[in-house]
RNA sequence: UCCUCGGUAGCUCAAUUGGCAGAGCGGGUGGCUGUUAACCACUAGGUUGGGGGUUCAAGUCCCUCCCGGGGAGCCA
């Protein structure tokens, strides 16, 4: 019977076949020590001399690491192996050969790993990531889903610059130009007038020259957006929302976590209520900690670790400056300067995970802002009907996937969290 | 685009003031019955990123180009 290493513990004292890839090696003169990887985990399989066919035993002393194999054993409990079950062997089958393979179990440096991602998901700490990735992805849409949000996917291609071209990827499309979606937030502002409740959860690219640990040129996005709802709404959902995501992935995926060597006491303090702030607050904030933040202005990247690392939880910092925040939205009818914004920045550095807003739902208001940010109005005749024809207020937010992942995975850079990372300097593999 | 650091064996790195280019890992061969990135012995492996220059002599100094890391701006 086949089985998978995580299933080991249900056939105790049962002879088995695993197939899989070889992890490592170990031999020492009549034993051989394999171990064997097979997406759910490692397991040990020992081939005694003694005990298989020659042709077996020799077959074994030859096998190279990452060559494919099915090895057929008896299962017993053993602590000395990875995943505290042990194979022993009666057969080996050799069935993909793996001559040379270039990632040893030793360092590397991360130019030979990126040139080599095909290869390198298949080492521990990237199968740990990525499946937490897949949980978290899961955790997202299972929150979502089960309060009555719907999922809507927004198109890919787009006509035009939401918030200007500089910064879009431009492709060509049958004769004109098209361009590769920034966002999929006006879209669900369309659709919530006919769902009250939704969400997109997709690539967006980005053509900026960003060359950070924070960015990539493909990343996803999960936005959110909901009628009926204010600002201060927009945060409880967010704030609930990364509360039970973080939680379930915690609860889920404690063995990866523990392979990443990530500190979860960190995680486990991600709990009701996150500190809001004000930007006024956080001017001060970055002022007694001797930034040279100047007011008025985006937060850079130390701006950002500075803020976070002042809170011991996710922070969410609301009411922004008007003028350096999107066309689409509302300002704060207390203080016409600001806009009803909200950014949520992870601690230790992770940065802006979330951003969101209270968005404007008043035609002439809306009107008067693509002329000041001299947006050609005949491109969002479309989105002005959603004004003219029944108009709600609403918000919504947008979440980094790759920043949260690499948030609650504690990875210095987002490359390591996504299957194929794109960035300024990388298209291949 | 700008700032900054780097490119030496398959990989990770060392090489003092400009003076014989080395180690560990990986590969190969042999040994070992409980190994945990196993270990021990032997062994092969180099156009020092490309081009030009200075010098008796350049991995090392100068010029130039290419490639990459980190960061800024911009952003999630």
């Amino acid at each position: 019977m086949r089985i998978y290493i995580n299933e080991a513990k249900h056939h105790v004292g049962e002879q088995v076949q695993i197939a899989g890839w070889l992890y490592n090696k170990r031999s020492s003169g009549k034993l051989h020590f394999l171990i064997l990887r097979d997406g759910t985990g490692l397991m040990q399989a020992v081939v005694s001399k003694k005990e298989v066919p020659e042709e077996a035993f020799k077959l074994s002393g030859e096998l190279t690491q990452e060559c494919s194999l099915i090895v057929t054993g008896k299962v017993s409990e053993e602590p000395r192996s990875p995943g505290g079950f042990e194979l022993h062997v009666s057969d080996v089958e050799l069935v993909g050969k793996s001559e040379d393979y270039p990632i040893t179990p030793k360092e590397h440096g991360i130019e030979f790993l990126l040139d080599r991602r095909h290869l390198w998901l298949r080492s521990k700490r990237q199968h740990a990531i990525l499946r937490i990735r897949a949980e978290t992805a899961a955790a997202m849409r299972d929150y979502l889903n089960s309060r009555g949000y719907v999922n809507l996917d927004t198109p890919i291609f787009t006509p035009n610059a939401c918030e200007g071209t500089s910064n879009l990827f431009e492709t060509e499309y049958f004769g004109s130009k098209a361009y590769l979606a920034q966002s999929g937030q006006l879209y669900s502002e369309a659709a919530i007038m006919s769902f009250s409740k939704v969400y997109c959860f997709g690539p967006t690219f980005r053509a900026e020259k960003s060359k950070t640990r924070r960015h990539l040129t493909e990343f996803w996005m999960l936005e959110p957006e909901e009628a009926w709802l204010d600002l201060e709404g927009c945060m409880d959902l967010m704030e609930d929302f990364i509360v039970e995501v973080v939680a379930r992935v915690l609860d889920t995926r404690a063995e990866e976590l523990k392979i990443l060597e990530r500190d979860t006491s960190i995680l486990e303090r991600v709990q009701k209520p996150f500190p809001r702030i004000t930007y006024d607050d956080a001017d001060r904030i970055l002022k007694e900690n001797e930034s040279d933040f100047v007011y008025g202005d985006d937060f850079g990247g130390t701006d950002e670790t500075i803020l976070g690392d002042n809170f011991d939880r996710p922070v969410m910092i609301h009411r922004w400056p008007a003028d350096i925040k999107a066309f689409y939205m509302k300002r704060d009818p207390d203080d016409y300067s600001k806009a009803l914004a909200v950014d949520m920045l992870a601690p230790e550095g992770h940065g802006e995970v979330i951003g969101g807003s209270q968005r404007e739902d008043d035609l002439e208001e809306l009107e008067k802002r693509l002329k000041e940010h001299d947006l050609p109005k005949k491109y969002f005749e479309w989105y002005l009907d959603l004004r003219r024809y029944g108009t709600v207020p609403h918000s919504g937010f947008g979440l980094g996937f790759e920043r949260t992942v690499g948030w609650i995975c504690g990875t210095k850079h987002v490359r390591e969290t996504i299957l194929f990372p794109r960035m300024m300097y990388r298209l291949e593999p």
